[in-house]
This record gives structure tokens, sequence and C-alpha cells, in this order.
DNA sequence: GTAGTTGCAAATCATTTGCAGTAAT
DNA sequence: ATTACTGCAAATGATTTGCAACTAC
């Protein structure tokens, strides 16, 4: 079993949480599936194979994956919520087609650093951070 | 008047739109009140003296000034959409401490010269840009 | 057996829209 | 006059919640 699926089952036991066949299928799901899924996205493709389960619960179960730091809400552009899991690497930024709305994720070092150095000037800790830049892909610049 | 209520009418005249005595008085509030209300917020203010006015000439007219450029719709944590005075300036970004809720606004144009070769890079064409820094202030670092 | 969970449907909450009457051009 | 605008109420769409049946512990 992955580790990640060990610490679910640690914090929904920690939390007295029972560790349930529909939890372990949406995080299953969740971490096979392409980035930045919405609860609806996750839900649709459980369904297919497991038509019964509820949109609730996969509601309920994102929101615990994010409690226990597992996946991290977002909010792009449209309204709904997205999911992203957490890798525990460098922070990432996310550079998003505002006619598509297709996600490029990116690093920066240099962009960190100064990001750091602003941080500092000000003497504040930084603890986390939210880069998002908008604009327009190749492909959706061609068909406007 | 104030420039900005004429670029205001002016874009209402350049689109066949009609300058009304709700959207006067709405911009004249967003002018007027702190940053970063939303529609609710501002509704609940110019209700008190104008009682009639309904909710969705609020939100209608939030659009406008956003269309044209007066106003930038924003997003932070909770779900309403905030709007913001738009200064005509640089791009400003927020560092937001996490345990007051204190708002610093900066620029930083090697951040932004370097957003911009992210964009090229990837060949997008960028249209506009969030940069959030959140942690703590030297206060509530001293507190904690 | 005793919580906590599930699926469903109904409820919320922010925002949008249809419409008949009203006001700006 | 004409066309857009307003206020209201009803609609929408994402997310949440109440509840009775169910399942992990």
């Amino acid at each position: 079993m992955s580790s990640v699926k060990k610490r679910f089952r640690d914090y929904l036991t920690r939390h007295n949480l029972k560790t349930t066949r529909q939890r372990e299928l949406i995080l299953d799901e969740f971490l096979s599936s392409p980035s930045h899924l919405s609860a609806e996205e996750l839900y649709l493709r459980l369904r297919t194979e497991y038509p019964n389960l509820g949109y609730a619960t996969v509601y309920r179960t994102m929101k615990l994956l994010a409690e226990c730091g597992i996946a991290t809400e977002r909010h792009f552009g449209d309204r709904q919520t997205r999911y992203e899991a957490n890798t525990g690497e460098e922070h990432h930024y996310h550079l998003i087609c505002d006619g598509c709305g297709h996600i490029i994720e990116f690093e920066d070092g240099q962009i960190e650093a100064l990001l750091q150095a602003v941080a500092a000037t000000h003497s504040y800790t930084l603890r986390h951070q939210r880069l998002e830049l908008y604009g327009l892909c190749p492909k959706c610049q061609a068909e406007s």
C-alpha cells in the first residue's frame, strides 16, 4: 500500500473516523487521475465503476483529504474547486489559459528567491504563497 | 466630476448603454468605500440610503465596472467575489498576514519581468496575474 | 452494539436571468 | 418613440446538510 494511503488511514484512525471502501476508492481515483480535477469530475469518473456512489461522499472525502494535507484545494477562474495532490516538493505556480482552461504548472527558483526577499523586506515570515498567471495559450490565441 | 466617473460614462456611451442614477450611485459608493468589498457588502451600504435598489443591479453594475477596467474581481479564500479599484498603476501583489489579516500591497519590476518570461516560454499571452504571499507580520511573530 | 458513514433529496449561498414596468436617449 | 434598465422573484450551479438506513470498529 502506498504511503499516501497509509497516511490517510492513520489520519482517520487518529481522528476516530472510519476507513471505508468509498474513502479508499476516492483516494485511489484521485491519486491516479490528472491533477486539478473538480469534485464533479472525480465523481463522474468514479460513477462509471461504482454507480451508487453519492455526490456528497466525494465532497466530504475531498474535504478530508485537504484537511490531512494529501490534497490542496485550488480556485482558478471558474466556479468549481479543484484538487491537486500534494507532492511535498518545491512550490509550484500555475499558468492558466483563459480560453480553454488548460493549466501548466511551473517552478522557478529565481521567482522564489525574489518572493523571499520581498517578505524579508517587510520582516514577514513566509508560510505559503499563490502565484497564478492568466492568459491565452497558443491555440486560443490563434482562434481569437 | 472625477475622471473615473467620466471614463465610466464614456464607456457606457460607446457601448450604447445608458448612464443611470443607479450606476452612478454604485460607482460613487464603490470609489469611496474600503477596498475588497463584495457585491453584498456594497449592496448593504447602498441600501441604507436607497432602499429600493435591487441586488441584481449591484451585480450587473460591478460586472460593467470590471469590464471597463475600473474594478478588478478578486477571490480570496471565501466564496464571495470581491472588488478592488484599479489605480492604473503597475501590477501590484499582496503580502497577507495569516495572523491579523493585515495586507501590504507591493510592486516589483523584477518579478514582473520574470513572470513575463515564463509566459513567453510557453508562448502564452499574459493577460492578468495573481500573486499572494501569506505569512506572519513581525507583530504576530512576536506573539506566537 | 455503538459511533461514524453513506446516498439521497432537500437546503444553502452567491450569482444570474426572465420579465413587466420604468427611465434614459 | 425606442431601447436599455430596473427591481423583483424565480432559476441556476456548486457545495452542504438532514436524515434514515448501513457498516466499520
